[in-house]
DNA sequence: ATTGTAGGCCAACATCTGTTGACATGTCCA
DNA sequence: TGGACATGTCAACAGATGTTGGCCTACAAT
């Protein structure tokens, strides 16, 4: 049984466990990878340091279990894209007013710019639950260059809102919040690619690269 | 003399001074505030971690002076509302692409997740050089609220394609990126506040959250 | 030449961190 | 009763980190 850890066979230490893994979603998710020390969780989680390490093998495998979870994405496969944008911007946002329960963005936003398993993780998630959850219905040759616009957006709005609390963005109640952005991501998915700018864009960008004053 | 700062008067070590501050700025960039050490720094200037203490006190006194920076956002007093958003939008993104020589937005948004100093330093310039930009000409009253919306998605932008570096962010150039963003951020600026949603939005919205199916 | 001082280096400190191994306890089965 | 094994505690190690104080060297002013 030596180096077996407890994570592979059902036990009714499961308690423990589960404490230890609050505990670390806690920390994880307001301080970050590098500022949550195993000796907090274990101090949380009431429990010897030791055993976090006995229980999890190392801090790596431990932010692994703490940060591995779903996005709870609606199926959108039977709504059709106008409307898919609404229901996806009050869900999301819905999602993240109750963080009491559920820190897993907060976890992955605040640790995935230090650490590479988050940053990894991060990829991983959006290429596995963000692209498809727009994807279907759409053109696939569009579908990623469309995601990553709306994750450009809904990563800003968490970022903002829930991370840095930018006063600004926090005082925003959650319904005109959905009002503004959905439109956004509405345009993001269904709006036909490569929009041409019109010509007094393109000269303005020109005018404003090469140093031109405004008008 | 016991206790000064080489902070107080002009010197000629401004050479050893700067290259501290230029060696703290690509690691604060790229490893974030904690996983930056003093010792590291040191090395990158060739110096020994003692000069570091002695030039800038601490290692938080050296990332606030490292973080010191300015956005140099145009002047847009003069640019009627309709194309700010695409002067902006492009400034930032070419501002952005240069990253060679200017860390700065890396340096903030690296650390503002995990460093309490710079998370107030970035509602600091938030509120001292974002809001402004946006506000002239504008209803004072609405500014806040549209300038939070501009940040949210400008920022996720820069978290997306610079920090995380999701491929699908990466791989749009960075024209059809401004083609994309700018009329987000043109709405954010001038669209009418609080447009009302459309009933079939609302029935939607409503639908959803009560757990009804789509369609 | 002497001296004051700024610029720089070295060695060490105290602390914190992840991690480990030895030891105690408790529980269930033979 | 006794032993196997899971569960938990204690103490310690090894390395890293921020930080400090002493010492050396160059050099300009006296």
């Amino acid at each position: 049984m030596v180096g077996m850890t407890n994570t592979d066979r059902p036990r009714r230490c499961e308690p423990t466990r589960q404490a230890i893994l609050q505990a670390a979603r806690e920390r994880f998710a307001c301080e970050g990878y590098d500022r949550t020390t195993i000796r907090a969780i274990a101090a949380d989680a009431n429990i010897d340091p030791s055993m976090v390490m006995r229980y999890f093998g190392n801090k790596e495998q431990l932010f692994a279990a703490a940060a591995k979870f779903d996005l709870h994405a609606p199926d959108l496969s039977e709504t059709p894209p106008e409307e898919r944008a609404d229901r996806l911007v009050r869900h999301f946002i819905r999602l993240w007013e109750g963080d009491l329960a559920d820190s897993s963005l907060q976890i992955l936003l605040r640790c995935a710019l230090t650490n590479e398993t988050a940053a990894e993780r991060m990829r991983l998630i959006f290429a596995e639950q963000v692209i498809p959850l727009v994807t279907t219905g759409i053109d696939p040759d569009e579908a990623v260059e469309r995601s990553g616009l709306v994750a450009s957006q809904m990563l800003g709005l968490a970022l903002c809102r829930y991370v840095l609390r930018l006063p600004a963005v926090v005082a925003l109640d959650s319904e005109r919040l959905a009002t503004w952005i959905a439109p956004t991501i509405r345009r993001y998915l269904t709006e036909p690619r490569a929009p041409i700018p019109s010509a007094r864009e393109i000269q303005a960008g020109n005018d404003f690269l090469n140093g031109k004053p405004a008008n």
